[in-house]
DNA sequence: AAACAACTTTGTAATTGTTACAAAAATAAA
DNA sequence: TTTATTTTTGTAACAATTACAAAGTTGTTT
């Protein structure tokens, strides 16, 4: 917890306490949650807040440059606070969402046909391996 | 107009007048156009056009694979019908959304991780060559 | 041609994700 | 302790999309 009020701090977002919870929240679950997802499970532990506390300190977040805003296969728009470059894969059978390590060297931040690259989002849609595992038991 | 006929009976789907005009203007304007772009320009030439009539046929393609649904940077939905793999590079300044022909090997319906790669949307954000030039000669 | 079934389109209402806004609460400054 | 500023809250608005049922169209069978 002091941890994340220095980096809010440091990003020069003052460090109230659902700021803190919203940000913490993100951490510690690299599910790529919506933010409903982020509501749901915080509300439980803070009745009292509300919805529109959760949009307004992911846009500030996103505005700071802390957290990045995924428009994966969904309308909703999801939430990392890993900012490695990564591919998303997500499953169309299951849903979930995996990261993915991949470098291709020249999405990192370059010049692409004279359009200047600031931000990459490779998104991959297919079966995932736990899937297609599951897929085979169930025809052997 | 009798192209799109066969083409729309070629993949199951009952060629109707305004199925026919949806598929003629997704083919006639790559500029990866909404579901409610479609509808104001049909709206013009068929004025009892429904927008649900629309999504109905917008959805219907999809699922018969003429149509790729692209979730870019914006939360809506947007359809092309050009299916060569390519990159999407929309532009942070001006919005314009840019194909950009670049092949990935790893990304041809492979694998990755165990993944089994079906559909890949590779998204970059930026500035795009005319604003760069702009921008260029502005401070010139 | 009439009757019927199946499909398509339409319009309205509902739903969902998100934003706008103003009042209430909390925090900081004087 | 006022005062000002910021933050949170709740409700209402909004935009994209979907659900649904009625109306219209098409095709088939008799």
């Amino acid at each position: 917890m002091r941890n994340i009020q220095k980096m809010l701090e440091e990003h020069g977002i003052s460090p109230s306490f659902q700021r803190m919870k919203i940000m913490e929240y993100l951490m510690h679950n690299a599910v790529h949650p919506t933010a409903e997802m982020i509501y749901q499970a915080l509300h439980e532990q803070i009745p009292t807040l509300s919805k529109t506390t959760v949009y307004n300190a992911l846009k500030l977040f996103s505005e700071k440059g802390m957290l990045v805003q995924l428009s994966v296969f969904e309308p909703e728009v999801r939430y990392e606070y890993n900012k490695e470059p990564h591919i998303h894969f997500k499953c169309s059978r299951c849903g979930k969402l995996y990261d993915v390590a991949v470098d291709f060297n020249c999405l990192k931040d370059g010049v692409i046909e004279g359009h200047k690259v600031l931000e990459h989002h490779v998104n991959l849609k297919g079966i995932c391996r736990e899937c297609l595992e599951k897929e085979k038991a169930d025809n052997a």
